[in-house]
Formats: C-alpha cells, sequence, structure tokens
DNA sequence: CAGGATCCTTTACGATACTG
DNA sequence: CAGTATCGTAAAGGATCCTG
C-alpha cells in the first residue's frame, strides 16, 4: 500500500549523535522549561510558578543541564536578597522552535491519535476478552 | 482550523495536549522505532536488530503503543512459524518527519553544544575549587 | 519467529528540611 | 530569593525464562 518513498537512513541511530542529545532532551522538564524561557527571561521562582507542577528539585537540575548545554544563560544580581534571572540563548531560540514544531504537530493530529486509540481500544475489549483467562 | 497556535504562549503548557502526546513519544525508544519504520516495513526480530540496544520488552511495548496511536500497523501472516510485518502509517510519516527535524538541529548543533559543555565544565572545576570549600 | 510473564536493578521524581 | 542535601517511592528498563 504505501510505497517506500527514499529515505534518508534513520535519523536516530545508536550510534549517531542525535541520540545523545535526543535522550537528553526528552526528559518530562527540559522542553517545557526551554519554551516558557523563550518567552521572556525570567528568575527561578517566577519560572517554577510558570512551569506547573514541576518540584524545585527538577527546576533546579533541567536549568543546570539547559545551562551547561549553552541553551540558556544564568545570571546572578547581588541584590538582597540575590536575584537570578534566566534566559534563553539563540542557540536554545533554535531548538525552541523545533520543539514548536512537536507541539504544532500534536495539535494538528492529536484529533487522529486519539480517534486510533479507541478504535484499538474497542477492538482489543471484544477481542482478547473472552480470551481472557486471568 | 487550529491556527490558535504558534503565537507566544507556551506550547508545551501543562494543561495543553501537547504534553500528553509529548510525554507518550518522547521515551528512549519510541521515535527511533517509529523513524527506523519510516525506512520500510519490517519484521520483529529484523528490528529488533535495526534498533540496536532496545531489548525485547521494551520493542514489544513500544510497538503496541505506536500502533495504538494509529502511526503503525501490525499485520500476522499464518506462515509457520508466523510472521509479523510492522510498517507506519500515514499519521505515522508525518510525525517521523518531524523527529527528523529533531535530528537535523542536533546534527547541526552538536558542537555547538559540546562546546558549551566544555566551557561549562571547565568554569566548573577551576571555579567552585578555589574557593575552597571543598 | 513473535512475543508474554517475572524478577530485579536503576533511574526519575517528589516531599521535606535546611542554607547563604 | 535561590537554591542544596537527603530520603523514600514509583516508574522505567534490562535479563531471563517460557510458549504457540
Amino acid at each position: 500500500m504505501n510505497d517506500d518513498w527514499p529515505r534518508d537512513p534513520n535519523p536516530f541511530s545508536a550510534a549517531c549523535p542525535s541520540r545523545i542529545i535526543f535522550d537528553h532532551i526528552a526528559d518530562k522538564w527540559t522542553m517545557l522549561t526551554l519554551c516558557t524561557l523563550a518567552m521572556k527571561p525570567i528568575r527561578f521562582n517566577e519560572l517554577k510558578r510558570e512551569v506547573e507542577g514541576i518540584s524545585q528539585k527538577m527546576l533546579s537540575q533541567t536549568l543546570k543541564k539547559l545551562e551547561r548545554d549553552g541553551l540558556i544563560t544564568r545570571q546572578a544580581f547581588p541584590t538582597v536578597p540575590v536575584t537570578v534571572e534566566y534566559a534563553i540563548t539563540p542557540l536554545g531560540q533554535t531548538l525552541s522552535c523545533v520543539a514548536a514544531n512537536i507541539a504544532a504537530w500534536t495539535t494538528n493530529h492529536i484529533a487522529e491519535v486519539l480517534a486510533a486509540q479507541e478504535r484499538y481500544d474497542r477492538q482489543n475489549l471484544d477481542g482478547p476478552a473472552f480470551q481472557g483467562i486471568k
């Protein structure tokens, strides 16, 4: 049915460096945090409020990782008490754009996915149900 | 349709449906498996060989999830022993293209990221060191 | 060949308490 | 305010054995 349109080799092959970064950004909070920072520079606790549901530990951890990767910057001001502002870098911006593509895909296709899930679940309620010795 | 989109607000906000799918595809194997399937239809064990490092359990689990989401199809042939072929769907193709963007981003920017990491690590070896708390 | 069922280890993550 | 340190739980993931 659907023919093989000639594609490049798997962009995520295990040896490939893609994996290194992908494994790295594909956790629960990284993209969310990055995209929040893409909107405007913001302080730690403010950010914690924006990124709903994140714990202080995960935020701190995520920010450190992002900073290390050069995707965001951290700037501390010697006020009392101290103020720290996080901001996205140009490099980080480019990644956040890619992340936006994923979000866009989801927005455009979520209906299809949900429909497929329902279809699948319906079939696996009638099917395995009567076979089901448990 | 839905072009209430890529304006300002965070595309990954916790409430947003983006998260539902993103959390879902952002694990260690989903994208890799999908992209491998995007190249050509393929059988289970063959796939297991292609997706280097994946365990039988994770492959099985990942495939089931992808099928449920309507991103791939599973077709069993009554040969002896049984043959099962997995193939990507048109919907899955569109997602694998997005995934390819991530891979492309990595390829294009990995040097910058690695450089940033080195810079960061160097500073945090000299930095905290001479403050000598340790 | 294509998986399911189990066990076990490792990791992620949250909650809490404390510090400059 | 902006974190660090520690602990405990839950989930992810790998290894192994088993089956139609």
